[in-house]
DNA sequence: CAAGAATGATACGGGTCCGTAACAAACAAC
DNA sequence: GTTGTTTGTTACGGACCCGTATCATTCTTG
């Protein structure tokens, strides 16, 4: 209860930090890329293909899509579950990290502009 | 200066947020066809092709083919510059008005929560 | 007027993503 | 051990987007 923006705050921040993201080196993540990735870095593990795609609403292979481009870029690592080979369990890595540490301090930045 | 939020609050609002458009309703429109949408709904007019391309630091078919997705979507229109027919003028919809009012209001909500 | 510059749109080849369906591998139940 | 379920992946046809080059239209300049 800490935070509330109005309906221009919130347009405003988003405008300036999508202006950003465009701008900027980094690729441009789709909307479910950065879903998937803000749900592994910041929800406890395990993540499995399962259960992102029942959070996302969306079906396995856009899940399995978005783990392979985001694989390519080193943002997220995956690795057979020893449990349950079945399992697939995707985890964090040192690139993904420093990506979302630079997108939260572009939105830090941003949002002491409104 | 009224707000400032910390890391760990942006990429929370950011997950919910972004978690909430992939499972919403609406068509997911790309960071790029977000930047556009919010640049002509929160800065003064007239917008041109030309003028998002430099703002974005893209191509001006990047534009023409976003506003195309987007026009059929009915979140913007166009229309020539009578004083200057070479140009064309970047408006303003219903649809995309009540669009980004939902939006907004998504946000605003989330952030409650942080 | 003619030549040049500027605007937005289009063409093209290449890449990515989608949704559905089918698939191999691994587990569970009987 | 055999059948059925669950998991993640791959195949496929179609749609969309990209970057570059080119285009028609319009304005500007001499």
């Amino acid at each position: 209860m800490a935070l509330a923006l109005t309906p221009a705050q919130a347009l405003g921040l988003w405008h300036d930090v999508a202006l950003a993201m465009v701008r900027g080196d980094d690729p441009d993540l789709s909307l479910r890329q950065i879903s998937i990735l803000l749900t592994i870095y910041l929800e406890a593990p395990p993540h499995m293909v399962r259960d992102l795609a029942r959070k996302l609403g969306v079906s396995k292979p856009v899940i399995t899509r978005a783990l392979d481009s985001m694989g390519k870029l080193e943002l997220v690592s995956r690795r057979r579950d020893d449990k349950d080979r079945r399992n697939v369990l995707i985890q964090r890595t040192v690139k993904g990290a420093l990506y979302l540490e630079r997108f939260a301090d572009t939105i830090g930045k941003l949002s002491r502009n409104i």
